[in-house]
DNA sequence: GACTAACGTTAGTGGCACTAACGTTAGTCA
DNA sequence: TGACTAACGTTAGTGCCACTAACGTTAGTC
């Protein structure tokens, strides 16, 4: 059974799991909470939608965990005015404070998780994963049954990565 | 976010569990029922206890999956002489087959996780996660909380693995 | 014969991934 | 302009897997 490597990555997995959300869990937090404020503070505000692709968390599930943040105020939801059909979700400086705080707490699991190896062997196994989520591209998740053939054409004026820093002083 | 192991462990392993539980869907079957069939096959039979320890399943989960095994005709339980408290869980002829059958599926799936890997890589992957769970030694799944220093004292009459293959002709 | 612990079972929780359907708003194109 | 299509946010619900709690029963221990 130990031999077959999706064994040994669910398994691994389901520890880390375990860490993380035992980390967070002290703090009154879960993963997605973390996901997404880390996503925000890193690349800046967006609409949910676009949240919900940068952090592979389905929408539907992003309503419930905005809620929460929102409701704890560690994000706003704000319309877009140039889109009635957008929100955009922006963190707040509480929420900035407080996924720092998640941070710490992720980063301390990560040294539990790894401590049996040498920096050198994290970067190596940080490595082939990176190499197998690319592959495997988890292209775009659909909110719904995409057409099969109909994938990305026309982007419109979708959400570019604000470019830099763009609105993050917020 | 991309630079956080267990964030790279647990979407990579997500990924898997979507193949993994793909193929088996297909097939009528899920995880449960595959860890169960392999470690029955490989290790020979077992109490549900001793089962549940060596697939890391629980053991309240593992009851509902032996019944689908059992009903579908691929596990038996008969109860053990030696102790009226035990079931021996034993694979029946055609679970050996349906065992072999998810096998397949399941090593089609790994070629299709570790495509983007050579041969080498792959090995590096696998000992590196083995490494993990070795250190983490998943140490003994407790059926309920166990008083924290008892650990694992009186082994008594603990199964002791079938020393080759005992029983393995059922 | 009391105590403790392992056994199997039932019931239920919680996180995460995922599907389905709905009303609304935006663009596209006849 | 008006039909069509698609993206948006939301609600509701499913399924797998991990995990907790409690129960009655059977085994060993002192």
């Amino acid at each position: 059974m130990d031999h077959l490597p999706s064994w040994l990555l669910t398994q691994t997995a389901a520890h880390a799991h375990r860490l993380v959300t035992e980390g967070f869990a002290a703090a009154g937090a879960k993963g997605y909470h973390y996901r997404l404020l880390a996503s925000l503070i890193a690349d800046g505000p967006a609409s949910q939608a676009a949240l919900g692709r940068r952090t592979a968390i389905y929408l539907s599930d992003l309503v419930g965990a905005l809620n929460e943040l929102e409701s704890a105020g560690f994000v706003e939801r704000s319309p877009d005015p140039a889109d009635k059909r957008r929100n955009v979700v922006a963190v707040t400086a509480a929420g900035r404070e407080r996924g720092a705080e998640l941070a710490a707490r992720a980063a301390a699991v990560q040294d539990e998780l790894l401590a049996p190896l040498s920096a050198e062997e994290r970067e190596q196994l940080a490595g082939l994963l990176r190499r197998l989520l690319e592959h495997h591209a988890l292209p775009v998740r659909p909110a719904r049954h995409e057409p099969p053939g109909a994938a990305r054409v026309s982007v419109r004026n979708e959400e570019r990565p604000p470019s830099a820093d763009g609105d993050l002083s917020a």
